[in-house]
DNA sequence: ACCTGAACACCGTTCAAGT
DNA sequence: ACCTGAACACCGTTCAAGT
């Protein structure tokens, strides 16, 4: 199995790789230069013959994200408009989701590379069809992306990894913590605790998901 | 000036307030534990006095930002609902763009604080008056958090601040980096690149935010 | 091109000690 | 209660040196 003849090494592709992985296995916090390295067998100083520093690190693992999101259903001629939005919209969280950190490296930077403007022109595509003038669809575009991106963002945050199990683990323990609270001033929130301690869950980011479409493709 | 007796010497709210001018003046980067505590004429242990290490200090500097968030507009008799939550996203997002770092701070915790119920709470007082069913409304209540607050995160992530000034030299970075791209794939986007530069500008945030609003009101 | 090793200026946190 | 000082186990990055 050893590649014969003078070794290949290593490549940019197998430091993300290990990244994610360190990620993974340790949280969002326990990404480091040095750690990366040291899982790859290198030292730190090593690890820039790869990548540009802590900086490019993390640049090449948004892209590497990025570049996983599914965009074929935005142009699929079976569906309605909302329809691909919808599907486009849930894809885009399981994406982002499925990699560890995945949210924080997002929102931390511009979204303005490759991948993502591609997403921007995908979009763009399936909202002129529904009728949208340009500016408009531009303007819903950013707004979608907005509301997906905050939703997973939050979710991580919360401690979310897309795993349904850990989603009812957490809502169990949210709806616990609600329980804690005084009720007085918080009447309505504790009444409606059920769907508050489940607002991180498929179900609910499908509902605002629907309703946020419907809202872009109303007419103004 | 100097208080007589024995002197009063720093309290937790007086720490934050470093913390924030810290971030004020060299980003949010620059925020530690003894930043902090040298600013204060403090060594880093002694800040361990007033506030339970870097996370205690993340979540108080929180728990400010969301204390500085006015609900009074969701409770406004003379306002339609619509025009209601308007006021309160638009205001959400300068109270979190007033502070420096703010959005970071939020997204990177849970929504589960004092402030952040209260938020919750008024917010289904007026989508409820709305006349949505009390679940419906603690759906759409966070479906407007995220929104608004996904917003005010890429937008700081894009470096920006809240202030129309730096808004608009933003748009012109961002519409020159346009322009670098290759064109092919990216017709619309280059076509709407003006839209496209604005994204994250008061107007645009007010039109995603009132189709979202609308989005929620519509009756299922 | 790829890697090491030493060095520098940082981190957060603990602990024992002082007042 | 409030603070210091030393210590520990970390960071990212530079630079000179090796192959």
């Amino acid at each position: 199995m050893t590649p014969p003849g003078p070794a290949r090494r290593l490549s940019e592709h197998d430091v993300i790789d290990g990244a994610f992985a360190l990620v993974r296995e340790h949280g969002v916090d326990a990404l480091s230069v040095r750690r990366v390295a040291a899982r790859l067998g290198l030292t730190p100083t090593a690890l820039y013959t790869y990548v540009d520093g802590r900086a490019g690190l993390l640049r090449a693992m948004v892209e590497r994200v990025m570049g996983g999101i599914p965009l074929a259903m935005l142009d699929d001629a079976g569906l309605t408009a909302a329809e691909r939005l919808e599907q486009f919209g849930l894809a885009l969280r399981r994406t982002v989701l499925e990699h560890p950190g995945g949210a924080t490296l997002i929102m931390t930077g511009p979204l303005d590379g490759t991948h993502a403007l591609a997403m921007n022109e995908a979009l763009l595509r399936c909202l002129t069809s529904a009728g949208l003038t340009l500016d408009d669809a531009a303007r819903a575009a950013y707004a979608l992306q907005v509301f997906v991106l905050g939703t997973v963002m939050l979710e991580a945050a919360d401690g979310g990894d897309g795993d349904p199990q850990r989603e009812e683990a957490l809502a169990v323990e949210r709806r616990a913590a609600l329980e804690q609270y005084p009720v007085d001033g918080l009447a309505l929130t504790a009444e409606t605790g059920d769907i508050v301690a489940r607002y991180n869950t498929t179900e609910q980011f499908a509902w605002g998901l629907r309703r946020v479409i419907a809202g872009m493709l109303t007419a103004s």
